[in-house]
DNA sequence: TTATTTACCTATCGTGTCAATAGGTTTTTA
DNA sequence: TAAAAACCTATTGACACGATAGGTAAATAA
């Protein structure tokens, strides 16, 4: 289940996007407007930046601006940065390629058959995509 | 992400649909089947048995038996049973109805797409083409 | 120069779920 | 009557989630 970090993160991107592009918009204005907590928008924009999604600035009249435009992140990427992984079973996350009934499995082909239908899904969809409403 | 008692549900699911129809089968030969722990599995045969999915009867000679032919289940509606919902956002699973932000949500539309698409995946495939392998 | 505004950093916390274990009781058959 | 099975209730340790707290560093405007 997709958690709060990874919606948050969807919604401060949606809501950058809306913004003058190239302006920086304080962290405090955004939480305002989505109504979420300032400080725990911190540890998810965090994640954004380190990612490159976005870029911040210090000091009086900084803030947070896109680092490119809205048609070229695809919110699979977004998610997966903030959610760790979009995998939907612990034996296809990364890093754990380690099942030992991975040979004999039944249900492996269930999983990544759906694995691949919920990356299509996401990737195919672009920030862009969410504006237009 | 589907957790255990999802996973571990369908794979029971499966053993005794490759058992000989009408038999009863004890947890004990499914557990050592499946490499999992028999008191574990007891939990999750229990909601199984809640469900009218699978019946058990006590006593020596008794186990468990699936109450419908393998082509007759749908994997979504085992999954849904255990998991409690499918849904991959808290806002729409069971008795969640009350966002607030539900009408100026722009996210939303993402997520219900989204679940559509996850329910008709699982809703569409049945325990008995879990078999064919 | 100084106050203000902002990002950025580290630590902590309460709650709940997950995965599993433990130790029984009841039912049924051989 | 003994064995084998389902069925029942409780408990546990670990961890993630969602958030809060209290700062420091950087940049600008007065």
């Amino acid at each position: 289940m997709i958690s709060t970090r990874g919606r948050y993160g969807i919604r401060v991107m949606l809501d950058l996007a809306r913004q003058e592009p190239g302006r920086y918009v304080p962290l405090k204005d955004i939480a305002a407007r989505q109504d979420i907590s300032k400080k725990y928008l911190e540890i998810i924009v965090k994640d954004l930046v380190k990612a490159d999604f976005i870029c911040g600035i210090s000091g009086k009249g900084g803030g947070y601006r896109l680092c490119r435009s809205p048609e070229d992140y695809s919110v699979g990427e977004i998610l997966e940065q903030l959610e760790g992984t979009l995998s939907s079973v612990v034996c296809l996350a990364r890093d754990q390629n380690n099942c030992p009934r991975r040979d004999v499995c039944e249900t492996l082909p269930l999983w990544l058959e759906f694995d691949q239908l919920v990356h299509n899904f996401f990737y195919s969809r672009k920030l862009s995509d969410l504006l237009e409403k």
